[in-house]
DNA sequence: CGGCGGCCTTGATTTCGGTCAAGGCCTCGC
DNA sequence: GCGAGGCCTTGACCGAAATCAAGGCCGCCG
């Protein structure tokens, strides 16, 4: 990955505490003995929006675990036509193993703050330890089910419905506690209008007219273009097509 | 995975032969001591179209390899619209590692054969042997980049660039030679019209239109609605929509 | 302040693909 | 052979979302 941006500090590196926090990072799998080493070639990084960090067909050198903000990840046609293929939120890990170039480009979505490691030293450490492979198993495993469940909104779902399980996706990632018993939430989104679209295949203007309606019937609230409140939950997943 | 069809023959199991041929079975990571002691638990057996193989939230007690056929893995929304989200093709591996329940359901596209073990056995040989879970891993990475390259067909493709897409994909699964250089191919479809719509996120009516289409403009033949003969692999390749 | 550029919304119109409906073609079993 | 059922094709029509176009809101910078 060659993180386009300066990098910011190379100070102490921050490694784990965000990480453990869901238990997918990558850090809780090591021994001490391997995070030491580990520390000495990671840097932590802070990235604006709308950087990218990893390119399309680009050599691939480092990886890195996402600390706090959105990363997408995107494929576009020769055309120009786009589309997110992936969200990552903390504590993801960012990179693809076994392979020297990418397929797909990642992007920060907001402010990313990443701890990134050069890719030989991970490779190394998978050798040495099964467990951390096996993390990295399981995270990709989870990621394949999400893109599968996503492929059902883009191949069967109609415009609202998408909007509905969009802002439910994200309602659940930003707020973990959030459940089918919540009436409400509210948090900040990540992503554009344009990107929204990007994500679940629709035009901008679809977007926004289907927000619009979820306003207009009440179910959610929306300031300043960015802060959604949801005002009933279950009306909204009502809308989301099971 | 429960294979609901009676077990065809639990003699000799064949195991590994055809795995082989792609490199991405699972038995090649195993040793020889191994392999026995799979050999014993596996059995190896036929299923007709249309049969489950795994169900929907079911809870799933053995592993598969493809030996030969298509399986097709569906997700469904409650309302009974369907989306194809995974085609498995000799020698893949079929099965969710780490989670009792699958989350979609697989389904014989065409006659398969198959070669399954008990869970607990694969399960028990992956702790013992980091090599067998790697192969699984980069499996696993495969099938989440397949997704992801769809995700974009889905979201972002016109109908006729669905089908043209969809033509190229299978062309290339059954046989792995074809690429760009070749002038025509021909192959049986694995699956029939409606399979073809869930996959694509399109109805019956317009992946039949589509077809009818590309054969007034001679870019492929179809005998017997099953067989069919791409007669300008290039022409077909740019109306796929790079 | 005022103008510019991003981002978003809204309306009018078009179009692609879905829906509804009819009929053709095979295969299979009688 | 003949009828039934499954699968596929074709046509007419309709509607959801795309496209085209205009304008609003807001933050930024001169």
């Amino acid at each position: 990955m060659t993180v386009r941006q300066d990098v910011h500090s190379a100070g102490i590196p921050v490694l784990c505490q965000s990480c453990e926090a869901r238990h997918r990072g990558v850090c809780g799998a090591l021994d001490p003995e391997q995070l030491v080493g580990l520390a000495k070639t990671s840097s932590k990084q802070q990235v604006k929006p709308g950087m990218e960090l990893i390119g399309d067909a680009e050599t691939v050198d480092c990886y890195s675990n996402v600390l706090s903000g959105v990363v997408k990840l995107t494929k576009s046609l020769s055309d120009g036509r786009q589309q997110i293929v992936g969200l990552q939120f903390a504590p993801d890990f960012l990179g693809r193993p076994f392979k020297a170039e990418s397929a797909i480009n990642a992007e920060a979505a907001t402010t990313v703050s990443l701890c990134s490691f050069p890719k030989a030293a991970i490779e190394r450490m998978m050798k040495e330890s099964p467990e951390l492979e096996h993390r990295l198993f399981k995270q990709t495993l989870n990621e394949l089910d999400e893109a599968r469940d996503w492929m059902v909104t883009l191949g069967r779902k109609s415009a609202s419905e998408k909007v509905a399980s969009f802002l439910l996706m994200i309602a659940k990632n930003i707020d973990p506690a959030v459940d089918a018993a919540a009436e409400s939430t509210s948090f900040d989104l990540p992503l554009t209008r344009a990107d929204i679209a990007d994500f679940l295949g629709l035009t901008i203007e679809t977007v926004s007219r289907q927000l619009t309606r979820l306003r207009t019937d009440s179910v959610i609230r929306i300031d300043n273009n960015r802060h959604v409140t949801v005002e009933n939950m279950s009306r909204l997943e009502r809308r989301s097509g099971a």
